[in-house]
RNA sequence: CCGGGUGUGGCGAAGUUUGGUAUCGCGCUUGACUGGGGGUCAAGAGGCCGCAGGUUCAAGUCCUGUCACUCGGACCA
């Protein structure tokens, strides 16, 4: 029954011939995403938009289960207040757009759009934090942020983006580190049980750690290309924005200290990881845990008398049973309807005709297998919940082969440099930790490190680069 | 930011070499017949040729500039 290998949408370039045609196709032809006039600013869709509504619907919810408040901190950061922190200026610098005019007149200083909301929280940190009483402080904040970024793609890299960023401080050190891993791990678990992404959990190097972090936790996920993509980030920051905004307070034993802070963040990158790590050649697949519409019913001889009060009855119960269910009751074939939410990667097709009417049944199509099995309506709920269950798991076993299929074990740059360039993918190769290595790794092998994983594996106990003692196992790739 | 490619109804393209009435397919609208994998027929609508200058009697076509998309690289989370 599967039908899996068949084409049925014809306006998608195969993955195979062009990957990142193929994507631009899917971001297209499935109505997620448009072009505005200016560069790198995207139109989110109503499809695309409502995918970014049901992650923050998941995602809110564990943060509010973990302690969190939401707050809304303005747009806009003086140019003072951004160079505060020395590390955090200059990685941001490059990128930030200025407003320099209000009305006609020019400013007395420039404000950044902001990229990112550290010293915006910090300058009010300050404000609200005086005493161990007032700790900890555990914000989180859904917003837009602005980039000036050279080269743009959908989802992937937009000059303006949403997301969530999480700012929080606390009392010790310890608390913060906790905080901080806290945070990862919602963000690996939302990515592999909501979105059927498997992760890679680790730290980042010193090299690719946030600017102005102590620490920079990430979930490395692979896409179809076998390239990299960061799920989320999670940073410790200790005590440096504290000390370079002065946030004081009191402490149990009545002396002044600096509180420790967190950040971390997803985007709405993680669309793009959603559509390349599950899509296929006939457009978009989505878990079911985050699709808009999870099953799509399509009336067969609509005109016929009973089948759309049947649908419309149908739609009405799922509706009911908690799953997001709609009907295409538009005057197309079938076939095209057929096709249409293929392209858009609804999980589960709901026939139902004449024929399935007398049977008191309907057809059951899945998305990610091509799989089709009639279905009693005695059962619907029953089999319908079973159904979209199975896809999830079938998604993420599918993604969990790729990225252990292609993560490989190397003892050598060399070993490196012949494997990504033949095969693409993950290496692991052990590493001594010098900066001048993993440049090398980059220069020499195409590669940057993607994380230290927190599963350490021991392939040896020399640098792969360098060949002296090795102090973790690191994870390489093409990211991006 | 550097290098290559591309901008022509909603989408995909032809036309540009050699300047001379704006073309084709899909889609769209209306109606009829249809309907279990992108249906058939008929009649219609829709274009400042990315944008701005310039050359010319005449520019989609030639020249200059500019913007956007795209591929690769550099940069970047």
């Amino acid at each position: 029954m599967a039908q899996e290998n068949k084409k049925q949408v014809e306006q998608i370039t195969d993955m195979e011939v062009d990957f990142a045609q193929w994507y631009t196709d899917v971001c297209k032809k499935a109505e997620l995403i448009d072009y505005s006039s200016v560069k790198g600013l995207f139109i989110l869709r109503p499809y695309g938009y409502a995918i970014w509504e049901n992650v923050q619907k998941e995602l809110d919810s564990k943060f509010k289960a973990t302690g969190h408040e939401n707050v809304y901190l303005p747009l806009l950061i003086p140019e003072s207040l951004l160079e505060k922190e020395k590390n955090h200026v200059e990685g941001f610098a490059p990128e930030c757009a200025w407003v320099t005019f209000g009305g006609s007149e020019p400013l007395e200083e420039r404000l950044c759009i902001r990229p990112t909301s550290e010293t915006l929280f910090c300058e009010h940190y300050a404000n609200i934090i005086h005493s161990w009483r007032d700790l900890p402080k555990l914000y989180n904040q859904w917003c837009s942020v602005l980039r000036w970024e050279k080269t743009s793609r959908p989802f992937l890299r937009h000059r303006e983006f949403l997301w969530q960023e999480g700012h929080t401080m606390h009392a010790t050190a310890e608390e913060a580190i906790e905080e901080t891993e806290r945070m990862l791990e919602i963000y690996a678990d939302f990515c592999e049980n909501t979105l059927a992404m498997p992760v890679v959990k680790g730290k980042k190097t010193d090299k690719e750690k946030f600017s102005g972090a102590e620490a920079t936790y990430t979930v490395e996920c692979m896409m179809h290309d076998k390239k990299a993509l960061q799920g989320g980030t999670s940073h410790y920051f200790g005590d440096g924005f504290a000390r370079a905004f002065d946030i004081t307070f009191t402490g149990k034993d009545n002396r002044q200290q600096y509180p420790h802070q967190t950040s971390w963040g997803v985007s709405t990158r993680l669309i793009g990881g959603i559509i390349m790590t599950h899509g296929d050649n006939n457009g978009l697949i989505l878990p079911p845990r985050i699709a808009p519409i999870q099953i799509m019913v399509i009336p067969v001889a609509q005109h016929k008398p009973g089948v759309l009060d049947a649908a419309a009855a149908v739609v009405s119960r799922l509706s009911a049973a908690g799953f997001r269910v709609k009907s295409d009751t538009s005057d197309q074939s079938p076939g095209w309807k057929f096709a249409e939410y293929e392209m858009k990667g609804v999980p589960l097709r709901l026939e139902l005709g004449p024929k399935d009417i007398e049977n008191h049944q309907c057809v059951l199509v899945r998305r990610d297998n091509g799989e089709k099995v009639f279905a009693s309506l005695d059962q619907l709920e029953e089999t319908v919940s079973k159904l979209l269950d199975s896809a999830h798991h079938a998604l993420y076993s599918k993604a969990k082969r790729t990225l252990e299929d292609n993560t490989y074990p190397c003892s050598t740059l060399e070993e490196v440099r012949e494997t990504m360039s033949a095969r693409g993918g993950f290496a692991k190769a052990m590493w001594c930790g010098d900066l001048a290595c993993e440049q090398r790794m980059k220069d020499e092998a195409g590669v940057s490190s993607r994380c230290i994983p927190f599963a350490q594996e021991n392939l040896g106990d020399t640098c792969a680069i360098c060949g002296k003692p090795a102090h973790h196992m690191v994870y390489w790739g093409v990211a991006y």
